[in-house]
DNA sequence: CGCGCTAATGTAATCCATTACATGTGCGCG
DNA sequence: CGCGCACATGTAATGGATTACATTAGCGCG
């Protein structure tokens, strides 16, 4: 009875070489026990007397056995697997949290899947899903807004999932993120009591329904609103690009308007508004002063150093990473964690001048492309 | 018999909430079929009666089905997982290499589960070996050199993996990469045509056991054997990073040395050789030529726009998801894929001034920091 | 001495989808 | 008319680890 399993096509392979994975059967088999025996000195060796731990140990280790993951998963019905969907990994500050979130995870033994979704809800809701049917058993995802066809797929399964980047005073999702608006509004306050009325804002592309987006424009608008200046005619959108902001940057001029503050929703967009401004002979921030959003590493390295909102994506990788571990695993999680975003004031903003006038020189640019240089210090 | 299921718990939500996700049996009974014909009817429809597919696919949607990837992992024994270990993400090479993996293997169906070792050997086969566990059924890994532990476990099991951003002629392991060695080579090259004598290579660090940088150095002690040039104490190893690139220009010079030029292991060590050069009044490239390697986004746009060697990471992360794959799914792969580098020549390299002397003021520096700056261009 | 308890191990059910094999039906063709 | 084949579907084995439950041995204590 003990010999049921003679049949067993693996037999042959019972000495040493472990070319086609070795299975519980074998390693109980090689050591006297039952599978039984093996799972549990594998999985809770207290319960198991040393003397046949050992005689495991060995023939694990002679057979190479590597537990077969899929089976666990199934039986235990968890597969320590968690979905992450970001917009991109090529700007850091994904990359960042990312690398964060992945580490967090780690420690508790649980594995990153990984995709991005380029800024594209309707991808997002694939991936997301996709990534739900390879056996994710969480999610998490950058912004609150999706596809409804998603929406309405995490409502429905339960799937534990965690927004981050954001945040929304409306509702009880788990959400680990900052305040877009409120940091935003700061950046504007700042500018105000710097002396500054004319200011304009360069926006990411909100059509897209970037939510982080749509609230730093938000944030924009009331900041104004509270300090009656202008503010529509004042925004101009564009892609989270260098060249994004060069063209907003133009827009805005050529709409014939005089900022003596430019607020920008990241820094690639004050990056690139910093570029137009030296190639139009604006100095920074003498004739305008700029603030970017996410406070990239280059940021502090720009001529001048870019004042910015500091955006603490590791700390948010690290708390998304715990809290969607607690909802994995059913043990208590905070509804929302808000981190505080931070003003770095470094030498992009100053006091404008009095009684301005930007002096529009059309210049056409004579160089075959506008560079960043290092400062001699 | 028919109703062996009857005692089943899950019997209660048979309606409609999918709380806790149905299953092929659910389905089956609900469409009154086999859980065979419902497998059927997902996986291979065209074998199953039109009528009787609809009725399952009514009855999928009704109860919100999704199949439960471990079990079909287990039976299919494959679980369209694939691990990857990058040394960190906050590099955008890597970053664009496992988005353009990523995105290939998203194409076949597979995901990736994805970690960072931070340049660290033992901590790449740490991870390495994890993902096996986990399920990954083949592993994508930066370089050939590896622990001896990881390098035993993949010849013994016989798990299928790809190592690149390399290339070893006295191998055949899979092999998606390209020649360091040559690269740097031609960059020596480069110099030397216009008439550079006195080359100095400021390299990441290879004490590390990182084979790109070893295999870098490698390529200049070739080049300056062939030109009759002094090559080791003319070698200098930092950090990849900006602040590793100053600290090891520093060191050549500390040395007494005067070189025309030098050639970087990569980008951030030429920026921070840049910058060093800016602290110290040193003109680039009238004074001394600069190479990089990499080709990262940024340095297009430094001033002046940097020299440097043109790697494939968008290429080799299709090439090697492809090569992955194929290897997964038992289909023919070739051995090596080998990409060749360009060395984009740009502004930061030029003939060296006759009888050239610098000057090596030890000037002090006033500002806060040295800067990335733009020109105005 | 024997009851009852604990510790250690074995037996077999279980997780869920896939698939080899069996069954049944209907049709074409000799 | 009936054989044989194709098609559609059902039945049940299968994959590998975990774990509820059963069993056995050993020990303490009355």
């Amino acid at each position: 009875m003990t010999e049921h399993q003679r049949g067993r096509k693996r037999r042959s392979i019972k000495t040493n070489n472990a070319s086609s994975s070795a299975t519980v059967s074998d390693v109980a088999r090689l050591a006297h026990v039952s599978t039984a025996t093996v799972s549990r000195a594998l999985n809770t060796p207290d319960v198991v007397r040393l003397e046949v731990r050992e005689r495991i140990a060995a023939a694990v280790e002679k057979l190479g056995y590597i537990p077969n993951d899929s089976a666990r998963a199934l039986r235990q019905n968890q597969t320590r697997l968690i979905g992450v969907v970001v917009p991109t990994l090529s700007y850091a500050l994904y990359a960042d949290f990312f690398a964060s979130l992945q580490g967090t995870l780690a420690q508790d033994g649980y594995f990153a899947l990984l995709t991005t979704s380029d800024y594209d809800l309707h991808s997002e809701a694939e991936h997301a899903i996709k990534l739900i049917r390879q056996g994710a058993q969480g999610l998490v995802l950058v912004g609150r807004l999706r596809e409804k066809r998603l929406a309405n797929f995490l409502a429905a399964s339960g799937i534990p999932h965690v927004s981050t980047y954001v945040t929304d005073p409306t509702d009880n999702e788990n959400i680990i993120g900052f305040d877009n608006a409120r940091a935003i509004r700061e950046a504007v306050e700042h500018l105000v009591s710097l002396g500054h009325r004319r200011i304009a804002m360069l926006s990411g592309v909100t059509t897209k329904q970037n939510d982080r987006a749509i609230a730093r424009v938000n944030g924009f608008r009331i900041a104004t609103q509270i300090h009656q200046l202008p503010s529509e005619s004042w925004i101009a959108e564009a892609p989270y690009t260098i060249e994004g902001g060069r063209l907003a940057l133009r827009a805005i001029l050529a709409r014939g308007l005089e900022p003596t503050a430019l607020v920008c929703g990241s820094d690639m967009l004050a990056i690139g508004a910093l570029q137009e401004c030296k190639a139009r002979g604006i100095h920074v921030p003498r004739d305008i002063s700029i603030v970017g959003f996410d406070d990239l590493e280059i940021a502090a390295h720009l001529d001048p150093p870019l004042s910015t909102v500091e955006v603490p994506s590791v700390e948010m990788g690290k708390a998304a990473g715990e809290h969607i571990i607690a909802l994995c695993s059913r043990a208590p999680a905070p509804e929302k964690t808000i981190f505080e975003t931070r003003l770095v004031i470094r030498k992009t903003t100053a006091k404008p001048r009095s009684r301005e006038i930007i002096t529009q020189r059309a210049s056409r640019r004579r160089t075959p492309s506008d560079l960043l240089v290092f400062s001699s210090s």
